[in-house]
RNA sequence: GCCCGCGUGGUGAAAUGGUAGACACUGGGGACUUAAAAUCCCUUGGCCGUAAGGCCGUGCCGGUUCAAGUCCGGCCGCGGGCACCA
């Protein structure tokens, strides 16, 4: 999907620029030079300051020396990590009374500050500050009384003082006052690269590519996951385990009644030969994210039982993989680990050049939510603890002033009490006053409804499949996941649906069991239009599935059930319709299907009979309806022959007595036809 | 703050620029029943009207078009991603 590919292109922040060395001037010794990168070296010409990160060799150096700059670096690396700090975004900045000398004139000086939005780990730690083009920059020279020359201004507008940085798009074309490179109005892009070329030729530095992605520390301190095959030996110091001695396995006799990593405390586990000295050591207990398995699993797929981790020939025959279904929550990390691992096991030898991008498609399907059920315990302590509940356990109920939700539990207890009969007639009447009733006196059994999320084992607002599947069967379980929302979207389990999706394959096998009971040689004059409607709804329910659109293949299904029940035709075409009928379903409900495969004496297994084919003669209508619009306004509509020319479909238009009507004699302006869609008269 | 996406009935949702609300849930009415459940039928965007019918309506304002939920511009709201990336 183009929004994981965003997602990812961000992630990686890939971007193209100049770095370049400032001859710096009372450094101290060693510091005789400062290496900045910058994305838009076309604003050299704005440059007021430098500044480094406060983790810059240079300030960390300055630190040691002297007090003020060892304080205010303190301050940064406090203030940093704090909220506060991120949110205000206050540009903090010591002056370092060190100066660097423009590239482009060394009679130009420009002071170098420590700077608290300086990052130490993205370009070089250091940056030349231009305040009329970056926003941080302008309010950082603000602050410090620093200049603020424009280097460009909008094309056609004169220079004008700035209240903000002046940050257009760099596909936009602009007008240059202090331009060195390239045209006079150029777009940003062209000025970069114009820019870059010139500095080169100069001798200024050179084109960098520089990337945000940061690194991946991929061990973690517990039991569940890859051992890290790593050694540690007194003599020789951290030592790979010997290739013979791979794979190291976890050990099975680990108890989990401590927080930490069990390996730690493993009598026996740790203990190990060193491979390079043979001398005592000790096993890594770190074991490696679990990441890294998800990263390459699809490959090793392809040759489970094999020694070496792939196989060629397996790889090459069975990668890529054709269709990737996960959640959103995976577009970057899993995904791009996994793209990362197959570009490695090519360069290692492991999969073809072919399985580079491992996965040839990705849907990112939504979640099944709830609502959450709260009810605050008080009993214990002084603070009220807040108790889920299961929707099972809750009882909620609709009135005028909206819903509310009481604890099952109370409720029938309370009904007991009062002496009602769960079977009598006026038990529901009596469950509602009930309810109501606890509402009223702000009952401790009443519950807090918090809106549809994610399912959680904490929050209890979790559906057992198991339940659903005993009181309904899986058939109905799945027909309603997959039917009102499309696959892709989030979708709130609501136990009425489940209970729809129920009654509509009860009513699918009452109708198969009528069609059974039709004697063979019944008649109907239907024939045709349930052929039609048959080959219609194989078509439309293929194109469903194969688009993701389940809920509307199911739609079509409803659709087409009703149909098949009002049909009057001979039971050889009823017949045929149910069967097919019953294949469309196979994919959704496995089980009634094959139930009404069978009973309808259809061969084999109805989950390996052949996908049905629509005749395409079936598909197309010989007549069809137009509607006609008045000015855009839908007034009437006809019945046409479907090839019946667009001159002659006019003539009947206008003849048609709701337009004459609606015309009520006014002239005709333009009328346009869209073959087997629309008719537009326009007065 | 930057980047992306989305806003359609009471609800879940349909709609290659071409009849907005398919299909379903809920609600309402009815049939069957001693009664209830189950089942079946009708109805269900809003307003006006006895009706026939009419008007309005896809977050808001404007534009393009014979025709806009759909395309363009600007707002508002919600959701997601990123976190000072020079």
């Amino acid at each position: 999907p183009e929004k994981v590919r965003l997602m990812q292109a961000n992630w990686i922040g890939k971007s193209r620029g100049l770095q370049f060395a400032f001859t710096t001037h009372g450094a101290p010794e060693g510091f005789d030079r400062l290496e900045v990168y910058t994305t838009r070296p076309d604003t050299l010409l704005g440059a007021s300051f430098a500044a480094i990160s406060p983790d810059h060799p240079l300030a960390k150096h300055l630190e040691r020396h002297d007090p003020k700059v060892a304080a205010f670096v303190a301050e940064c690396r406090r203030g940093g990590t704090s909220a506060e700090a991120i949110e205000t975004g206050e540009k903090l900045g010591l002056d370092t009374g060190i100066t660097v000398l423009h590239p482009f004139d060394d009679t130009w000086q420009l002071p170098v500050y420590i700077a608290n939005f300086v990052l130490m780990d993205y370009g070089t730690g250091a940056i030349f500050g231009c305040p009329a083009h970056d926003q941080r920059d302008f309010e950082f020279a603000t602050k410090y009384g620093l200049a603020i020359p424009p280097v460009f201004v909008a094309e056609g507008l004169p220079e004008m003082p700035l209240a903000e940085a002046y940050v257009p798009m760099k596909s936009e074309r602009v007008t240059y006052v202090r331009g060195f490179a390239g045209e006079a109005t150029q777009t940003g892009e062209a000025a970069v690269i114009a820019a870059i070329a010139e500095c080169e030729a100069r001798g200024i530095g050179r084109g960098v590519t520089n990337y945000r992605l940061r690194d991946w520390g991929l061990s973690r301190q517990r039991y569940w996951g890859c051992p890290i095959p790593v050694i540690h030996c007194d003599t020789c110091g951290v030592v790979p385990e010997a290739k013979e001695n791979l794979p190291i396995e976890l050990p099975y006799d680990v108890t989990f009644d401590k927080p930490g990593n069990p390996l730690d405390r493993h009598p026996t586990w740790r203990d190990c030969t060193c491979p390079k000295c043979g001398g005592p050591a000790r096993r890594e207990t770190d074991t490696m994210d679990t990441f890294v398995d998800s990263s390459w699993y699809y490959a090793r797929f392809t040759a489970p039982h094999a020694t070496t981790p792939t196989v060629a020939e397996d790889a090459a025959y069975w990668m890529n993989v054709d269709q990737y279904i996960g959640g959103i929550e995976h577009a970057i990390l899993h995904l791009l680990y996994s793209r990362f691992f197959a570009r490695a096991m090519h360069k290692t030898g492991h999969l073809p050049a072919s399985a580079i991008e491992p996965f040839n498609a990705l849907f990112t399907q939504g979640m099944v939510t709830h609502e959450i059920y709260m009810t605050r315990d008080s009993s214990k302590s002084i603070i009220a603890k807040r108790v889920y509940h299961l929707p099972d356990e809750v009882e909620i109920f609709s009135t005028e002033e909206g819903r509310f939700g009481v604890l099952k539990l109370a409720l029938y207890d309370l009904l007991n009490l009062a002496g009602h009969d769960p079977s009598a007639s006026n038990f529901d009447a009596a469950k509602h006053f009930a309810a109501l009733e606890l509402k009223k006196n702000a009952s401790p059994f009443l519950v807090d409804i918090t809106p549809s999320a994610k399912m959680s084992k904490s929050k209890k607002n979790v559906v057992d499949p198991k339940d659903i599947i005993a009181a309904y069967g899986a058939d109905t379980a799945r027909w309603f996941v997959m039917s009102d929302s499309p696959p892709e979207r989030d979708v709130e389990w609501t136990s009425s649906g489940a209970e729809a999706a129920f009654k509509h394959l009860s009513r699918v096998w009452t109708l198969c069991d009528r069609i059974g009971q039709m004697p063979a040689n019944h008649n109907g004059e239907g024939d045709e239009a349930l052929l039609r409607a048959t080959a219609r709804a194989v078509h439309d329910v293929t194109h469903g599935i194969e688009s993701f659109a389940f809920n509307k293949a199911i739609a079509t299904l409803y659709g087409f059930t009703n149909t098949l029940s009002k049909a009057n035709a001979s039971t050889a075409t009823m017949k045929h319709a149910i069967r097919t009928l019953a294949q469309l379903m196979q994919p959704m409900t496995p089980h009634i299907a094959e139930s009404i495969w069978a009973y309808q004496g259809g061969a084999g297994l109805c989950a390996q009979a052949p996908w049905p084919k629509a005749d395409p003669a079936l598909l197309i209508d010989n007549t069809v309806t137009l509607p006609i619009q008045i000015n855009g306004k839908r007034r009437a509509e006809i019945s046409v022959p479907k090839d019946m020319p667009a001159a002659e479909v006019e003539k009947i238009a206008l003849a048609d007595e709701d337009v004459v009507r609606f015309l009520a004699g006014q002239p005709v302006k333009k009328i346009i036809v869209v073959p087997g869609r629309i008719i537009n008269v326009v007065i």
